[in-house]
DNA sequence: TGTACATCAGTGAACGCGCGTTCACTGATGTAC
DNA sequence: TGTACATCAGTGAACGCGCGTTCACTGATGTAC
């Protein structure tokens, strides 16, 4: 397998080449990529270690310095990064689709989906220990996916198709229900599951009676 | 202040007696005691330390292993503990309620209540990390509690309380639901949150098809 | 086209710290005689 | 009642380790002349 000049696929392990001048910048990405495959792993925050960064992204540990001021800053730029995919996969999801309802519908999968294939980030997203600032606007990155959830069934009761309600009140039930099943599916892999679908069903039609396709 | 002799308040700072012979064993309850203070500040098993255990109890590092045998142990120690009350504060709750109705929303509302009380205590009763091993029956604690919310749930359904269904879907879907409540109202702390028994209400109703009392 | 130099990207060595774990120990206290 | 001793509860010193952080440095490369 011969490596290609792009700049791509940080290795993991193996020889580095440091960057060009003026090219600086990009192992800033690869320490972001790295920080987030530990914490895929680990789930935890508090234990990633500035040390296991720098060896994960194959360079000495003060260079993390040149681009991070400090540990946490680094972590901040993986949630920031991964908020960001969230959003992106609801936006991607409700695109398309045809109806109010259906949109809500994917939206919920894709919710879930993420939560459930990347496990240890969502967990990084919800812990609480992020120490998030509400007086930052641009800190309260859970907000934008409930904004989206509110939208989704606020034009679920204009079409009809959801029960008359207060759309923040469902849309926070809703939320409420998704997260419950990222969260306990993950912390007790030993449970017997029903499938996925069918609990998120239940929570949308339970809290904004939309009608269950089955 | 003058200290009583009964052996309660394990002092976190000050001197420390030693236990006289033939109870050393209470030393092992302040550790576990000393463990739970700061797990609950943290909320993350991990991040625990034999160390920081030792000073909380007011004893040297290495009497800890007079009582545990590595730090895990002290910790799954806890965990069974705090388990323990969990299911004890549910059972209270549920004792003497005049209808299983009653039963089942004391239920839902006890398990807010310990959740909300002590996020850190439960934050590591339900963190992924804690490497639960399913095939010890003893090491599947979260089952006991979802084991008393299905019982619940089919009492309310005897009595015609509660639409017909899957007893065990319906508690599941109220678990996810409680879990969400507590586990992102911890999360997202600045989140405007509704009072907890809207929440409770809207997951019975739209889960169980119990009549919302307000 | 050639060359000296400034700058940029990243390194290696060193430090002090808290940690887990070991070991031989101390000293109070219950008990056998 | 007195005393020697065994035992129990817990300690202090020491170790090697990985960590965060600092510092002066190296060496490739773009650029001015």
């Amino acid at each position: 397998m011969t490596r290609s000049a792009a700049a791509e696929a940080p290795q993991a392990a193996g020889k580095r080449r440091r960057n060009r001048r003026g090219e600086g910048g990009r192992l800033r990405v690869e320490l972001i990529e790295a920080a987030a495959r530990l914490l895929e792993s680990s789930g935890d925050a508090s234990a990633l270690t500035l040390s296991a960064v720098a060896r994960e992204a194959g360079i000495a540990a003060p260079s993390v310095y040149r681009h991070f001021s400090s540990l946490s800053q680094l972590v901040e730029a993986v949630v920031a990064d991964r908020f960001e995919r969230l959003d992106q996969a609801l936006a991607e999801a409700m695109a398309g689709t045809p109806s109010p309802a259906e949109a809500l519908r994917a939206c919920c999968a894709a919710y879930c989906r993420f939560g459930l294939q990347h496990p240890g980030h969502y967990q990084v997203l919800f812990s609480a220990s992020l120490g998030l600032d509400p007086a930052r606007p641009g800190d309260r990155p859970g907000e934008r996916v409930f904004g989206r959830l509110v939208t989704a069934v606020q034009a679920c009761i204009d079409a009809g198709a959801a029960r008359q309600a207060d759309a923040s009140l469902t849309a926070l039930n809703i939320w409420i229900a998704l997260h419950g099943i990222v969260s306990l599916r993950t912390s007790r892999p030993h449970h017997p599951w029903p499938p996925v679908d069918t609990l998120i069903n239940a929570a949308i039609s339970g809290q904004a009676g939309l009608a269950d396709p089955s």
